[in-house]
DNA sequence: CCTGCTACCTGATGGC
DNA sequence: TGCCATCAGGTAGCAG
């Protein structure tokens, strides 16, 4: 459940089921969910929340660039859904499906699912001061994200548009998808080196990235995730990608073939003619 | 410090 | 149908 808006939609969607709740039962089905970064300690970790959690009371639920934060009277829940992780809503103390971490409250139950297992859920102290959320960038949907503080940012950088985009500890939230489409709008190359676009330009980017977030967040709410439907996925998002997916597809600008280049290994989707 | 590459996982899809 | 290759909305860790 990928990026900034995906997030933020699920943010506001399980506020209500969450806060002000006491955690009945915690059940963690698959250890892996809640291993550290560093790789080992799984089960331990896994049973040390299994031993933790009840009785923790959740005070409200944030979000910090692509992670969600329950925050508890005492520590943090942080997830992190990657790239297929998600949520899921069951009105029962079971669950049916692939779960890998179990909340269990007196009204239902929350679960986190990600069948890939990239996806992280962890007991955190304090939230801001996490390895992967302590050194966050700046939050595109907040009003410091400003075209001046954004041209500050990419005034210190080399490396190409798209990587740049990608980077978390610069403006937190963005990725593959809305990188394309920001760009897009910006009709700037990815190739582009951060350094060297001119103020017109950057007040271009800037523009489009808050517009192509908040545009693809009010499509996420509307309509809202259905949490207790195990297949429930965000609807129509397709409908305002402009380049995304598109490669070989004509240009909805200029009418050319929209291209793919690896960047960092991922897939950048461009109009070669219109993006200079 | 910055940069680029790889590993981490599983499932869906498409070509043969 | 089976098999293989490729792809996926992300990031941490590592070497240079």
């Amino acid at each position: 459940m990928p990026e900034l808006p995906e997030v933020e939609a699920v943010l506001r969607t399980i506020r209500p089921f969450v806060e002000g709740r006491t955690i009945v039962r915690c059940r963690v089905l698959h250890p892996i969910a809640v291993r550290p970064s560093s790789g080992r300690g799984a089960k331990r970790v896994a049973a040390m929340l299994t031993r933790m959690l009840p009785g923790r009371t959740i005070l409200r639920t944030e979000r910090r660039g692509k992670y969600l934060a329950l925050i508890l009277d005492r520590g943090a829940i942080a997830m992190h859904f990657r790239l297929d992780g998600q949520l899921l809503w069951f009105d029962t103390a079971e669950t049916k499906g692939h779960v890998d971490v179990a909340l269990q409250f007196d009204h239902g139950t929350l679960g986190f699912v990600d069948p890939r297992h990239f996806g992280r859920f962890q007991l955190e102290d304090s939230i801001d001061q996490t390895p992967g959320i302590r050194d966050l960038g700046i939050d595109p949907l907040l009003s410091e994200f400003t075209a001046e503080r954004f041209a500050e940012l990419l005034a210190a950088s080399a490396r190409p548009l798209k990587i740049f985009l990608l980077d978390q500890n610069k403006v937190a939230g963005i990725g593959n998808i809305y990188s394309n489409e920001a760009m897009w709008h910006a009709r700037l190359s990815p190739l582009r080196r951060a350094h060297d676009l001119n103020a017109t330009e950057v007040r271009r980017l800037h523009k489009s990235i808050v517009d192509v977030l908040g545009r693809a967040l009010e499509c996420c709410l509307r309509p809202a995730p259905d949490f207790r439907d195990p297949n429930w996925w965000f609807q129509g998002l397709e409908k305002i990608l402009r380049v995304y997916g598109r490669e070989g597809r004509k240009c909805r600008r200029c009418g050319d073939r929209i291209a793919r280049t690896a960047q960092g290994g991922r897939s950048t989707f461009w109009c070669k003619r219109c993006q200079k």
